[in-house]
DNA sequence: GTAACTACTATACTATAGTATAGTGGTATA
DNA sequence: TATACCACTATACTATAGTATAGTAGTTAC
């Protein structure tokens, strides 16, 4: 039998996943996020190399989403002062760390594409 | 040495995880959709029960999630042949196989909460 | 017959996310 | 001096997501 102290104390706790899940979602969505993480997981980039490796954004996105993924941790940016000045963009070790959750997102996409209809 | 075939390689690859993670991405953004997966996680529910348990949300985006799972394969609808209607919903074996990526998103959001400002 | 319940849908709106296009300030190169 | 590169920013727009409010069709209870 449950009581109605069980199901509070459930629903206070799905409510703090829901939290954390939260927490984590707004990490890595965003149309630019994972095409970013992805580019700078081979290596330091620049921005404009960023910009030209990653097809159809633009400097006004790319600019965005770094400072998202900055303010989140993922992503660490440099400055050297140099003339002119060179700036370096590389993920953290928290932005490493979000590839476990990746995977298994992954994995999970790969074994329910056939079920999962794309918002067209 | 990286060549640039094994660059090539490597970027359709990403390409792909890429794509992968955003089947699974579609199917838990939006604001509603893990408050509803949270509440049907404990037992099928009906339109209304899920309307008063979850707070704030309105029939038009509960009707519209509910349809965005299903279409999904993550909840069943169910209509019984009662008077009046009876429907009922309930995740299917697909949606409880999520858990295992939503753990993995529980556990990364709880260990780098600290670092992660929420966009205020 | 009227009030209330279920399972929604319709219409109109606001807010957030993303795009398009141009421009800035500094430097280097021809 | 004129052109081009780097690392962005500004402005204005469109598109998608979400909200507010009301209403529908069928049924049951008073």
């Amino acid at each position: 039998m449950v009581t109605s102290k069980q199901l509070q104390k459930a629903h206070s706790c799905a409510a703090g996943f829901v939290l954390a899940i939260n927490d984590t979602l707004n990490v890595i969505t965003g149309k630019w996020k994972l095409p970013i993480i992805g580019s700078l997981i081979y290596g330091k980039k620049r921005f404009k190399e960023l910009e030209r490796e990653i097809p159809k954004i633009t400097p006004r996105m790319l600019s965005k989403e770094l400072k998202d993924l900055e303010m989140n941790g993922i992503v660490k940016r440099t400055v050297y002062d140099t003339t002119p000045v060179t700036v370096e963009y590389e993920v953290t070790e928290a932005g490493r760390s979000l590839k476990s959750v990746l995977d298994k997102m992954v994995e999970w996409g790969l074994a329910h594409r056939k079920q999962v209809m794309g918002k067209k």
